[in-house]
DNA sequence: CCTGAAATATCTAAAAG
DNA sequence: CTTTTAGATATTTCAGG
């Protein structure tokens, strides 16, 4: 899936993770290669999936979501198509940011943006009540988000 | 910070957050609009801080960061230099993708990306057993990012 | 794999309704 | 808000090393 990532590419993304409206030829003054190079690494790095995706940021309380709720779920049955039903369904609320399926006390990690708590609670009827397979859930409500994203750490140089 | 969206920015949204490369024109004929008022939205939108930034999704395992865990921090002291401090630290290690303070049984949640183990180990040293006002700490090993990203909910129409 | 230049496409701003 | 125009930028492709 990772075609040897040289220095330029690492370049390259960092640039375009940090900002992805920087101009190829501004990315080929940073990585010392034409436009037309970069123009060509862009894109095979997105036919590769090492790129998955450009995508705007957006300001979730400007859109009226101010409350970001982190629960850890705990399952009955770990039974395979239990767990695919119920990641089926957290994948399908798009009040759920996030979902991790973990190993541990808990089973799942999610990250809820939400409007209000009203609605977390009735998100909660619905995901968690009345699923039979969730045993527990614990609830825990950000004060703040200190850090956001999803960016990947670009080290200098690795695998060139 | 939210000077009222209507229907037409709740399209433009929810386009430019799944995909940041459409062609202004194609997202006119999506919420009817001009080109010209598509650019004039965007920018408003950027300037107001609804967009935040423009960002290419990289895909961890493709850059050697195959691991996510997710940490439960708990803080002897909830001091506010202290915790600012804490807060400073956290955003500025690359391997941590995120972090909430929360109100609860524990004071902050991370989220690491890391290449494995070792580096983990070593980032726990440098960031809690080195800090002394980290009081505990429980770590998450994901099995499985099921879903990820930072996507805001698009509801069709509110405040328009 | 690269560069440089030409051909497309896109964006931005202005003018007028 | 719209449409249209025009010029500046950005992108993609192509020829050739």
């Amino acid at each position: 899936m990772a075609p040897k990532l040289d220095k330029h590419d690492h370049v390259l993304l960092a640039a375009i993770q940090e900002n992805a409206r920087v101009a190829q030829s501004e990315l080929g003054e940073r990585a010392n290669l034409s436009t037309a190079a970069v123009n060509r690494r862009l894109r095979l790095l997105a036919d590769a999936g090492v790129i998955e995706k450009y995508t705007a940021r957006l300001n979730p309380k400007a859109l009226g979501y101010g409350l970001t709720i982190i629960v850890e779920v705990k399952v009955e049955s770990e039974r395979a198509d239990l767990l695919q039903e119920m990641q089926r369904g957290f994948t399908a609320c798009p009040e759920i940011q996030q979902c991790y399926y973990v190993a541990g006390e808990c089973d799942f990690v999610l990250i809820f943006l939400v409007r209000d708590m009203e609605q977390y609670v009735s998100l909660t009827r619905r995901l968690f009540h009345e699923n039979g397979n969730v045993k527990a859930f614990k609830t825990l409500v950000a004060m703040d988000r200190v850090k956001t994203g999803m960016d990947v750490p670009i080290t200098g140089s690795e695998s060139g």
